[in-house]
DNA sequence: TTATGTGCAAAACATTTGCAGGAGT
DNA sequence: ACTCCTGCAAATGTTTTGCACATAA
């Protein structure tokens, strides 16, 4: 883990960083905190929530402001979309080529200084989808 | 205000709409509560917030869920993107012409069925990096 | 008249924060 | 030792909900 100078490598954030690197999925604080738990069975989800914030403003991980009511948090830092399943909330990657022109394109036609862009996509992921053909025969 | 049958056009429902329409701006719920409570002082937050999202289920108006800890609404339902200012949280159109081919392309490399996708652009608008310049000279 | 909607207040969530004690360096 | 960090619990901010009364159709 890249710390600044005075930012200490403590059990916790080993662990929460281990536990994030685990998974494809994107989880939510309180999933993170769940599997974290299971290690460490003392931790504070506000313990959770602190490194959680400090390692997305380090750009050691991805603090992901996707649809839905939680912020999701992301292992994998370089540019890459996401698609959000409606009908279960799941966060997938999606491996469509990140397209940094459309920033130039941006700063043209506005007056903002452009910093990034992010695509979500929505839809139904395959396990809803055949649980919905399921319901559909009974 | 196009409504399902047993839907009813309301004092309150017609003002949220009426005040939604003439900003230009995303509002929150909280910020349409505001805005329609000078016309409706008695006005509850519950009422905003039920007919906003009512309102959008129908598809009336459009509920953005783009990055921050609110959500806001659009009163412009057709296709378009958004920027978001990080440093002010205030969010606005860009027109950029929408790509619905992408959700083509989406639909092929992932199992995903694809509904639609959004984007948002983040950087700092126009009025937060005039004020950062002055208080550099400052 | 009667089902739907409203105002109000409380509840439910998600996230942040204050503080006293704990631990990395 | 000296900070920085943690667990805990309380506070904050956003959204949802239950209920008695009001109102559109």
């Amino acid at each position: 883990m890249q710390l600044t100078p005075q930012m200490r490598l403590t059990t916790q954030r080993q662990i929460i960083l281990e536990e994030l690197g685990k998974v494809k999925t994107h989880p939510t604080a309180n999933e993170v905190y769940d599997m974290v738990r299971k290690r460490l069975p003392r931790i504070g989800l506000g313990t959770v929530y602190r490194n959680l914030e400090l390692m997305s403003e380090t750009g050691i991980i991805l603090k992901l402001e996707v649809g839905g009511t939680q912020k999701r948090f992301d292992a994998t830092v370089d540019p890459h979309y996401h698609i959000r399943c409606l009908s279960c909330g799941k966060v997938n990657d999606i491996d469509i080529p990140v397209m940094e022109e459309i920033n130039k394109t941006a700063a043209e036609i506005s007056q903002y200084q452009i910093l990034g862009h992010h695509i979500e996509f929505s839809g139904i992921c395959e396990t809803c989808n055949s649980q919905e053909k399921e319901q559909m025969v009974n």
